[in-house]
DNA sequence: ACGAATTTGTCCGTATGTATT
DNA sequence: CAATACATACGGACAAATTCG
C-alpha cells in the first residue's frame, strides 16, 4: 500500500504519442535519411497537438538520431547513428565509476568478445591492399610513438581498416561507440594515456603479421594479447591510489 | 539591433547546453539511478532557463533513459538502460527494410560473433545448477513445439541464462536489445513464425550438450549451427515473394 | 473517502536568432 | 542588403496525475 516514494515504479514505458506518430509519419511517406521533414507548424496542424509538443517529440527523437535539427532551416531525417548508445554508456559508466570501474570492464570484455571473432571472419577476407592499409598504420603508429606521442586516432582507423572487407556497417558503429566511450570516461579519470605506446604498437604489428600469413588462431591471439595490454592499462590504474 | 556590448552573447545552443548541465549535476551530487530529481521550477532557477527548455532537455534524456519522467511526481535519474539503442536499430532497420534485408542481416551477424565468443567463455564458467536450468528450459522449448507454438520467450530465457555466468550485465542487455529489434521487426513482415520448432528445440539441445560435455569447440559450433538455421529462415523469405 | 498541495503535461502568445533567397 | 521562413527561447495559464493530510 504505502509504497516507498524513492522508489520509482518501473512501469511500461508509456512514451510520447507524438514521438510515435512522427516515426511512423517518417515509414509511411518513405523518407530516407536526409530528406526534409514537415515543419513544426505543419506537424502542429497534421497531429493537431501544439507548438510544444512537438518540439519536446522532436527533441526527443534527435537525442536518438532520428531526427537532425537544423537551427533555421528545417529537420531532416536522421542516420540514426549509434551515438545514444554510446551518450548513454558514458553516462552510466561515469554514473557507477564513483563506485567501481565495473562498468567500463563489461564494455571491454564485450569489445574483446566481438574483435577476437571477427579478426577470425576478415582473416580469410582480407585484401592485399587492405593489408598494406593496415600496415602502412602500423608504421604510422610507430613513428608517433618514436616521437613520444599518443595515437588514438591511428589505433581507431586501424580497427575500422581491419573490418572494412565485412561489408557490416553496422560493426565499425558498434566498435567506434565502444571506443568512444571508452576514451571519454578515460579521459575523466586522467588515465588515458598509454603508459608503453611502443608495446602498443607491437600488438598492431602482431595482428597484422598473423593476418599477411592468413594465420587464423594466431590473429585471434594477437588480438587477446592486445586487449590483455589494455586491461592490464585500467586494472593496474584503478587498483591504485585514488 | 542595438545590442548591448557589456552582454555577454547568448550561449548558441541553449537547449543541448541545459542537457548536459542536467547530466553534470546528477554526476556532481553522486545521484544514483532511482533518486530523485530537481523538480522542473527548481531546474529553471538554477540553471536560469525558461520551463520549456527544461523540459525539452528532460524529454531528450528521458529519450536516452538517462532520466525516468513521471506525471504528477517527478523526475528520477534513469537506468541508462540499452532501450534507445533497441529503439534507434527498430527505426534504423524499418527504414532501410523498405530496400533490403541489410540491417537485419548484419545485426543478426553481430549476435553471431558475440555468442560464439562467448558461448566458448561460459563452457569453463556453467556451474551444474545452471546446466540443469538450461535443461529444463529445452524441455519446456520441446513441449511448446510438440504443441504446435512458437516460444520466443524461452529462447530469450536460455540466452539470458546461458551467460549468467559471466557476471556481465552488460552482456544479457546488449544481446536482449539485439534479440528485441530482430524480433519487432520480423513482426513487421510477418516472418515471425518459426518454420520448424522441432529443429530449434534441437540446436538448444545441441548446445547445452556440448557444455554439459564441457566440449568448447563442440558449444561453439553448436551456436553456430543455431544461428545458420536462423539465417536460413530469414535468407529464404528475402528471396521470396514479396 | 475526499480535498488540497505538488508536480508534470499541454497550450497560447510573443520576441529573437539564424539560414536561405 | 533586405525579405522571408524557420527554429529558439521566454513567460503565463490551465489541465491532468499523483501524493498526502
Amino acid at each position: 500500500m504505502c509504497r516507498m516514494p524513492q522508489e520509482p515504479v518501473r512501469e511500461r514505458r508509456v512514451g510520447s504519442q507524438v514521438q510515435r506518430e512522427v516515426m511512423q509519419l517518417i515509414l509511411d511517406r518513405r523518407l530516407r535519411p536526409g530528406a526534409l521533414l514537415p515543419t513544426e507548424a505543419e506537424l502542429m496542424e497534421e497531429l493537431g497537438v501544439s507548438r510544444n509538443s512537438v518540439r519536446e517529440a522532436l527533441k526527443a527523437l534527435q537525442a536518438l538520431d532520428i531526427v537532425e535539427i537544423r537551427h533555421g532551416y528545417g529537420t531532416y531525417v536522421g542516420q540514426a547513428s549509434l551515438t545514444p548508445l554510446a551518450d548513454g554508456l558514458t553516462f552510466r559508466t561515469l554514473v557507477q565509476l564513483a563506485d567501481d570501474t565495473r562498468a567500463l570492464e563489461e564494455i571491454l570484455q564485450v569489445r574483446e568478445v566481438l574483435e577476437e571473432g571477427l579478426v577470425r571472419r576478415v582473416a580469410v577476407l582480407l585484401t592485399d591492399e587492405e593489408l598494406s592499409q593496415l600496415e602502412a598504420l602500423v608504421r604510422k603508429m610507430e613513428e608517433a610513438a618514436d616521437a613520444g606521442g599518443a595515437f588514438p586516432e591511428l589505433d581507431r582507423e586501424f580497427h575500422e581498416t581491419l573490418y572494412r572487407s565485412l561489408g557490416n556497417e553496422l560493426v565499425p558503429q558498434l566498435l567506434g561507440a565502444f571506443w568512444n566511450v571508452f576514451n571519454r570516461v578515460a579521459g575523466v579519470r586522467g588515465w588515458a594515456r598509454d603508459p608503453a605506446p611502443d608495446v602498443t604498437v607491437s600488438r598492431h604489428r602482431d595482428i597484422v603479421t598473423a593476418l599477411r600469413a592468413r594465420d587464423v588462431e594466431g590473429a585471434q591471439r594477437a588480438m587477446a594479447d592486445h586487449f590483455r595490454g589494455i586491461e592490464a592499462r585500467s586494472g593496474q590504474e584503478s587498483r591504485g591510489v585514488g
